[in-house]
DNA sequence: TCCATATGGTTAGCATAATAACTATATGTC
DNA sequence: GACATATAGTTATTATGCTAACCATATGGA
């Protein structure tokens, strides 16, 4: 994660934008200066994370399995869907949670042979609930 | 780059964060979309480049290089001061920039010799050329 | 029933990011 | 002049993302 530190002046846009009059330079910074600001966010976040032993995939991995308000597990492909990240991607997600003993298989799995319910074991509970607080408090502070 | 497809509501938010009275679930939903929005938003810029055969930060360097109104070469650090990444990756952009043929060694290089001015060459400044118009498109019609 | 197609998940290979550790050159102080 | 320290850049290692290709299982139509 990262974005431009010195972002172009509006004249400079101006300029090199003078024969496209359908874009406005002052737009065009303003969305970048949101672009630069969600970046470091961004990664501030995954900073904080990582002090806590997961990266931002696994926490949010967590938090969508930890997030439904009727069931205590999730398949992958469920997962993948509210994370917007590819199949393989989770794969890997998963297995190293899974290494940490985070998250393991749920106990009841479905009658599709295909599919793998995901749950977090009680340590994973309890390392959610440590990082959360902060992770929110991180998003609060922020001025974006 | 990523994040999160399902947002959670602004009542998930309440519960956890109810024992933290300076956190506000609305700000921190509206900083959650924010995120959201930027996501999306580089993931097109990067798909767009990468249509162009650049990634964002080889773009971005090329910028850079392009930017100095008053020099026609940059040194490595200085870019990497301006980009906010770290040496190594910039390191890494630069080589294959310069594999492109799209920048090459400046013609008058520095006394100190650790040293290495960069300029665009003449392809390189025809690729960028050809890439701008695009990318101030994509970051005009975005709405954050 | 059987075969084509779709879906869930993993593996393989590539690109890009970071930190740590390295080489080479400058600089500044004794 | 010589040695300690700082700076420019590269290399090594690790983590995380992607697409493409691959198994295994389900499903649906001839």
């Amino acid at each position: 994660m990262f974005f431009l530190k010195d972002l172009p002046s509006e004249a400079m846009i101006r300029g090199v934008t003078a024969d496209l009059p359908d874009v406005s330079p002052g737009h065009v910074l303003s969305v970048l200066s949101h672009l630069r600001a969600a970046s470091v966010l961004m990664r501030d976040i995954e900073a904080y994370l990582r002090g806590h032993g997961l990266s931002q995939t696994q926490f949010l991995a967590m938090m969508m399995i930890m997030r439904e308000p009727e069931r205590t597990s999730l398949s992958a492909v469920e997962i993948a869907a509210r994370l917007d990240i590819s199949k393989p991607v989770l794969s890997k997600v998963l297995a190293s949670l899974t290494d940490k003993g985070l998250i393991a298989p749920a106990a009841s799995q479905p009658a599709d042979r295909r599919q793998k319910q995901l749950s977090l074991t009680p340590a994973g509970k309890q390392r959610f609930a440590q990082v959360l607080p902060g992770y929110f408090q991180l998003l609060h502070a922020a001025n974006l």
